[in-house]
DNA sequence: AAATAATATTAGATAAAGCTAAAAAATATA
DNA sequence: TATATTTTTTAGCTTTATCTAATATTATTT
């Protein structure tokens, strides 16, 4: 099964939306999510229904299949795996390594991919706290939870962010919000759900829910 | 200016075709060299030439231009550069490493190739002894000459191969004729051109005119 | 120099991936 | 329920990069 750059785009688009737990991934959400028109979409929904990767029937909804998930998380496993590259190995910051795994992703070599992940050390997640599938499309969660959604005194760990944009990365490296950190609620703001946390047990620092709800935690 | 990967490989195809040497370089030559039709090609010249890369006057022939010179070469040492990569970090054979290589040459990113270079320690030649030109664009080359063109008791040192083929690496591989090797010719045949070489002062080497002719030497 | 061969180009098709504008279907609203 | 709105799809066009077949040009031989 052979699918070009733009069907592994599309495909990987449809994966992460359908894993939003929305109830059906619609032709407009895709379109908005790869920046492209929903004309363009349709057309390439009834593509990969041949190709068996979704299960595609017109005005009804799409699902995901099988072998369209496994291939979906062979794209997010490169991606994941350049980006650990990019960051560990040729220092990038991690709000600039995105664009480029877009592209490396697309690179065909199994025994590339075999190779990096030995030479990372089989990395369990990239510099964002997203999981790496392994070869097989096996992916191991953590349970998180968004940081706006701890209540006062809880503490965990910052193990992931939701929103990877560059801008949002560059912001949490000026504050010193960084994955990994210890942190704990100090207290939440009812009016506008703003909170203040503390940050390994030194600094405390104040943000929007906006921004904490893009922070994932792992509570502890 | 950008190229697509198409026309990159193209504008690669022209460069290297140039520098053997030859007076012109032919549509059916390039057709051969990327393993396409020559009505392909003709119609990618013009494309080529409005875009200022090449001179060209169909029927006539075609000359590289200045810009056409620096925008191969940079994609030239994108190649080799992640040909260092992918053996020296990722433990690939020599063998192993074109097609891979002839992908990731693609991709773009300045900086990428900023950090690899520095990663890699700023490497002057490739896995075949070829030479990475520096990010303006120069080439320093050392004077080379083909094994088969010296003469009875002269000794040199291996420092890259022409023909860069899987079939003829691996054969060099088996046979334990290596880059860096120091080599002495030890007799040749009128009759066929064929040489015997002492390599590393320890092992004699047989091989034909047309093996030796695809290993350069640097004479001492 | 004329005929033949080789080489190069154009014409016309095809396939991928995108677009806009129009039509069709599904959903929401009055 | 009928109408209006939103969503989705189709129709038709564009660009890039191929191809084959036909034509044009240049080179080579008689």
């Amino acid at each position: 099964m052979e699918l070009t750059t733009a069907e592994e785009n599309y495909l990987k688009a449809i994966y992460h939306l359908s894993e939003e737990g929305k109830k059906s991934v619609s032709t407009n959400d895709i379109a908005a999510q790869i920046q492209t028109k929903p004309a363009s979409v349709s057309d390439m929904l009834r593509k990969l229904g041949e190709k068996e990767v979704i299960q595609y029937r017109k005005y009804y909804g799409l699902q995901i299949t099988e072998l369209g998930k496994r291939l979906a998380l062979q794209t997010i496993r490169k991606h994941r795996l350049w980006e650990v590259f990019l960051v560990d190995k040729l220092h990038f910051a991690w709000d600039e390594v995105h664009e480029v795994a877009e592209q490396l992703e697309h690179i065909q070599s199994p025994l590339l991919i075999e190779r990096l992940d030995a030479y990372l050390n089989y990395p369990k997640f990239d510099p964002h706290g997203d999981p790496i599938p392994d070869a097989y499309g096996d992916v191991r969660t953590r349970p998180r939870c968004a940081l706006n959604e701890m209540d006062i005194d809880q503490s965990g760990q910052i193990v992931a962010v939701k929103d990877s944009s560059a801008a949002f990365l560059r912001y949490l490296d000026k504050v010193g919000a960084y994955i990994g950190a210890r942190i704990k609620i100090l207290d939440k703001v009812e009016f506008d759900g703003s909170i203040e946390i503390l940050v390994d047990q030194k600094k405390t620092l104040f943000m929007s829910k906006d921004v904490a709800s893009n922070i994932l935690v792992l509570q502890s």
